[in-house]
RNA sequence: CGGGGCGUAGCGCAGUCUGGUUAGCGCACCUGCCUUGGGAGCAGGGGGUCGGAGGUUCAAAUCCUCUCGCCCCGACCA
């Protein structure tokens, strides 16, 4: 715990590491690029799964669990697909010490086995759509990990969804980046922006794919959500078709999307600094840490008396704990407290008490303030919820500062070599100029926003005509 | 797979170049005292097959050979 935080100026990719490392989320596994999630980082995992799950439900989406392992020949029914996920696969070829006669890949996404069981259970339109969600880890043999944002394993969501047409397979992809925008936003308090990926970007076997992507504080880009239009790719791959009101066979439209692990990354490089994490509030389980400070039995029982009174209080909307360690000193559990990232902070002592009330901290602004006593589970309640609302609006300041409209190349290259951030230039749609881009810089298109204005331009590349701007950076 | 760095106590390291009593330091941990409004102090204590195997030598953490593993940076990716 005497450890520190190397500052971010110094080195962010160090800062990072060290806050998942102290703050107690994760840490390194006895399995190169695998690590253990720790209770602290289970519980942020917890929220999301809790928040998530309720909106899914709250849209028609119902769970379910489909195996881990999937045969090898499903995996190369679609095409793309394969192409995509085999390189970065796990394959089990032994089991019950015998060779199997057909390997089991472990699961990248689960696309293939949930279409192979779609095939049984869809016979007519009055079957869909099949809306299902499961939560589950997936595998993908990656060479170059980092906690949370990138491990060979991780936990996410994956819903898989499957439609009458087209439109409603578009309406139900849209639905859920929706739903990914307003949690990333509301609960998150991560600014992010909705679009279309190029051809070059989308997911392996669909149509179209979608993506919220949100800047770090280092001004990279992170894709945080992905929501896929699938087309009939993979009915067609397993031979799903239904019969329509007129009798006649039709193959089903499926969508699939997900978020993982990776977004306890996204809240880390959005809001924590040197001191360690920033929960936002909503996110936190633990909203609220109360330190007593004394000097003597006498006042160890009166102040310990008192915060028990405010814990009782605050604890019929908030989960409080109240430190009464006697081994450390009230700066000590300060900095822990502070390195966890608990958002409110209540330090009581004999000045308090003798004044009738506490001395609240904010995790995000760390300025002491007195508040009085009576009351005070409105006042929690009030600084909890304007923090959540200032974490978010200084995220988005900060997106919006360091994004940049650019129509010219020479300039495009010295700012993603230089500080970086989202860039906004014409693209003409050619994936030729798109890779060249990245050739050159290592920018890639994030996507091309939804909200984009029409606008003629001519192509950062190659000078062509472009009907709008798209959003290049570098990214994790 | 390419480039870089590193394996010595739970963690972080020194010692290795130049072989030599009992392998050392900081943090953490345990006991006691003392302390408590920003990471306290004092005293005592526990904890090591020096990543592994082989070799050279009177003697190896240190020299030689082989080997295993990890971290960081790049290409791929939620």
């Amino acid at each position: 715990m005497a450890e520190k935080i190397t500052p971010r100026h110094v080195d962010y990719s160090r800062w990072y590491t060290d806050v998942v490392l102290q703050a107690k989320l994760a840490d390194y596994s006895p399995v190169k690029g695998a690590m253990v999630i720790r209770p602290n980082g289970y519980a942020i995992w917890e929220m999301i799964q809790q928040n998530l799950d309720r909106m899914f439900k709250e849209s028609g989406h119902v769970n379910a669990y489909f195996p881990l392992l999937i045969p090898e020949s499903f995996m190369k029914k679609e095409a793309e697909h394969v192409e995509g996920f085999s390189p970065e696969c796990a394959v089990v070829t032994i089991g019950g010490g015998q060779e199997l006669e057909e390997p089991l890949y472990i699961r990248p996404t689960s696309e293939t086995i949930i279409w192979s069981m779609y095939k049984k259970w869809i016979m007519s339109y009055r079957d869909l759509p099949i809306l299902i969600n499961q939560w589950a880890n997936v595998l993908r043999w990656e060479l170059r990990t980092r906690l949370f944002l990138r491990t060979s394993e991780f936990l996410w969501q994956e819903g898989h969804t499957a439609h009458a047409t087209f439109e409603e397979a578009e309406e139900e992809t849209m639905r859920i980046l929706d739903i990914y925008k307003t949690f990333a936003e509301e609960y998150l308090a991560i600014p992010v922006i909705p679009g279309r990926k190029s051809e070059a970007e989308k997911f392996a076997g669909a149509l179209h794919t979608y993506s919220i992507e949100a800047m770090m504080q280092d001004r990279k880009a992170l894709q945080a959500g992905t929501s896929h239009n699938l087309g009939q790719n993979f009915a067609k791959a397993f031979d799903v078709k239904y019969q329509d009101k007129e009798g006649q066979l039709q193959y089903v439209w499926a969508t699939s999307w997900g978020v993982s692990t990776r977004l306890i990354g996204a809240i880390i490089m959005t809001h924590a600094d040197d001191n360690g994490l920033v929960l936002p509030p909503k996110i936190a389980q633990r909203q609220v840490v109360i330190v007593p400070i004394w000097r003597g039995d006498d006042e160890k029982k009166q102040v310990l008396e008192y915060a028990d009174g405010i814990r009782q209080e605050l604890k019929q909307e908030f989960n409080v704990i109240l430190d009464d360690r006697d081994q450390y000193k009230p700066g000590f559990k300060f900095a822990e407290w502070e390195l966890q990232g608990i958002p409110v902070r209540l330090e009581i002592g004999p000045k308090d008490l003798s004044k009738n009330g506490a001395v609240l901290v904010r995790r995000d602004l760390m300025k002491k303030e007195f508040i009085d006593r009576k009351g005070i589970l409105e006042t929690v309640r009030q600084t909890l919820n304007q923090m959540q609302k200032d974490m978010l609006e200084r995220a988005r300041k900060f997106q919006q500062d360091n994004t940049h409209d650019v129509d010219d190349y020479d300039k495009f290259k010295e700012i993603i070599a230089g500080e970086g951030g989202f860039i906004r230039s014409h693209w003409c749609g050619d994936p030729a100029c798109e890779a060249k881009i990245k050739e050159d810089t290592k920018a890639t298109i994030r996507n091309i926003p939804f909200d984009r204005e029409e606008e003629k331009g001519k192509c950062i590349v190659c000078g062509k005509e472009s009907n709008g701007r798209v959003i290049f950076a570098k990214a994790y």
